[in-house]
DNA sequence: AATGAATGAGGTTTCATTCAT
DNA sequence: TATGAATGAAACCTCATTCAT
């Protein structure tokens, strides 16, 4: 039996009213930074008043944090999802991208507000050192780690550090993702096709820039 | 004969002066952000009063903003030499990520202002367009890609987007430069070795994650 | 039944705090000027905190022009009232003085704000033209100056001008009542007879100054 | 032999520069008022460095009231010789009117500085108490005021009480002059006429706006 | 539980005046 | 004597948070 259906009506009605802020504040600190967005913005949009956010969490701090949370914790699903289910490093990587890239394009504010603070560029907040956060949010890098030290002892890749190769690849991932997102707000008319990024990207990760042999793919 | 030495003493000592009021911005700016950096700070890490400031800038923007607009001289100046002085574009890719590393790490607090903005990540400063803001400064982008387009007419590169694919080389050298300098700031006691993560990532972007049957380099 | 009623009661409660704001602020502005007069003071005076005012004002400049337009929308009033309850020229002429000066003195520090404004003599705010001012805050310089144009045609004036004259009228009201005011201020020994002095002014605008062979009064 | 003549050419010039500075402030105070003009502007409009101008006045209100003082005493003249070449009352007040109103008309900017400090309506200097004020630029109302009451004793006017009569008089002048010139400023299409104003005044003042049996012009 | 009025610390910016050159 | 760089007090305004209702 799950935690969740011992909630009594009131947990409920409070666990759905907490939702309902977060839901609101998540564009607001997406489109405006953490300093920009008010209060009152997110109060207005949530329709509370403002005194009362702060039944629901301590602070404005806690607002923010919790949304990222939240979209981490997918995050780490979605990742967890694909080495599982898959039965080679070539097929886990094509699918990590394309269900990865899929999510985000799927819930914008929550990626920009999470990429945000993941690359330490973000100086609104407190920055938290990568690790204890990732922990704190369940962001599970390791396992992804491991089916890259696997993969480079079974030859698969070349690289001699497979953790750096894997961190070029996570953050190629995400700058990647950034790009399309920012393209897909300022050039509305051009429509970006997804899945083509999607393949282009795969190519680029899997066999580099430079013309080879013969193609993996 | 050229202009700057025409310069006056007191131009001279006015430049220097408005140089040393951007020095002492820049790392303030590149740890705590705009809005977070007060100019009361500014004003007392240059030794000069509050208000001697604007007697050098408009306002606290204008300050943030000669900051950026230099390191992005600077850098545009980088990748002119890399294009100019290369003879193929194996070469000018090579050439390129060395150079662009080696000025990025010794210049980190310049770099990580120029990321944020560029990269249109913060939300701190109105956010400008790309392409304006990158005319504005002198960022030259169309020599490169321009550079691509011939490579993938050569058949050097296979991909039939060029555009996509140096987009992407592109967020992924900044990207990986931002990881390094976060990772050095954040363990210091492991020493990075810069040169061995050039040519990592050099073989990253050239060659892809998979191993091929022989490799270019 | 008046929309006033069916105000709630946080509605009012909001109105008259309102008021105690601009009730505060008048004499302030009245005696130190617009600039001089600072948000703390008013603050003060009103026995708020300083960002209170901010819920029930835009800004500083809101406050100065609500408590001006207060007071023109009552001189209108009066001047409307003189006008519809005169039945000749002269009787128009006695009663609105009589009326004007009363009021004026009644509300000192009101009408120093009104005849700074509007005698455009202030430098302290954006002077706005004299009739965008009047039309904005309902003052209705046109009816009286009908009621002069009238009597100029009834060969009750004598002046080929009426608009002239009419001008020179209202002027000369308000010098003297400033006057009177500033008088008042600086010699409080000296008592001020109100009524004497309206007798006085009413005189000299109806004979002027020289002796006639017979006087209208 | 005058004191002037025993200046030395050193002393001359530094009365010449202390004029220049007074004349580049004068149209300054005037349209922009005390506080709202700064030395910046003033310096640069007198063409010297902000630091010359403390070489030849203490503070920025020495500057003020100085020029306020010179236009004060040639106004004092003014009124006098219009006392003394006068053979009547009647004459007295028409030269008065006709030379004061061209005095004015000719220095606007002095004027209006004038006026502004005088009628105490100003809020942005340490209002000076008026009697002190006169008597500090030589400005001789009590000149002007025997007149009155000497005319008053001849039967000429009809007040009783001529000190009255003649403030309402001198406050009349300075408001339709204040007039003329702000009128002259928004209404530039309709070209103002000196001498018909000069003239409608002199008939205010003298006969009032009833039409009278017999007019004295 | 919900509200929003009240608060005041803290930020940017202006500008008269000083003073070393 | 002329200069203008340096200064810092003082002003307006924002907004997260508190708390009485």
């Amino acid at each position: 039996m799950s935690e969740k259906e011992i909630l009594t009506r009131k947990e409920r009605e409070r666990a759905f009213r907490r939702q309902e802020i977060m839901n609101a504040a998540k564009p607001l600190f997406a489109s405006k930074g953490f300093n920009q967005t008010t209060l009152e913005e997110i109060a207005e949009s949530a329709e509370f008043g403002k005194g009362t956010l702060y039944n629901y969490f301590e602070n404005k701090e806690e607002i923010y944090f919790s949304v990222i949370s939240e979209f981490v914790s997918r995050l780490s699903q979605i990742i967890d999802e694909a080495i599982d289910s898959s039965e080679s490093f070539v097929e886990y990587i094509q699918k990590s991208i394309r269900d990865l890239f899929h999510f985000c394009i799927e819930d914008q504010s929550g990626y920009i507000l999470f990429v945000r603070e993941y690359s330490k560029i973000n100086t609104e907040t407190i920055i938290k050192d990568t690790e204890v956060y990732a922990k704190e949010h369940g962001l599970n890098f390791e396992r992804e780690l491991n089916v890259f030290r696997q993969a480079a002892e079974d030859g698969i890749i070349c690289s001699k550090r497979p953790e750096r190769t894997f961190m070029m690849y996570r953050m190629t991932s995400f700058s990647t993702i950034h790009n399309i997102i920012v393209s897909s707000c300022h050039k509305s008319t051009e429509e970006i096709n997804i899945d083509e990024e999607i393949e282009i990207f795969s190519d680029f990760i899997l066999n580099g820039i430079i013309k080879h042999p013969r193609s993996i793919n």
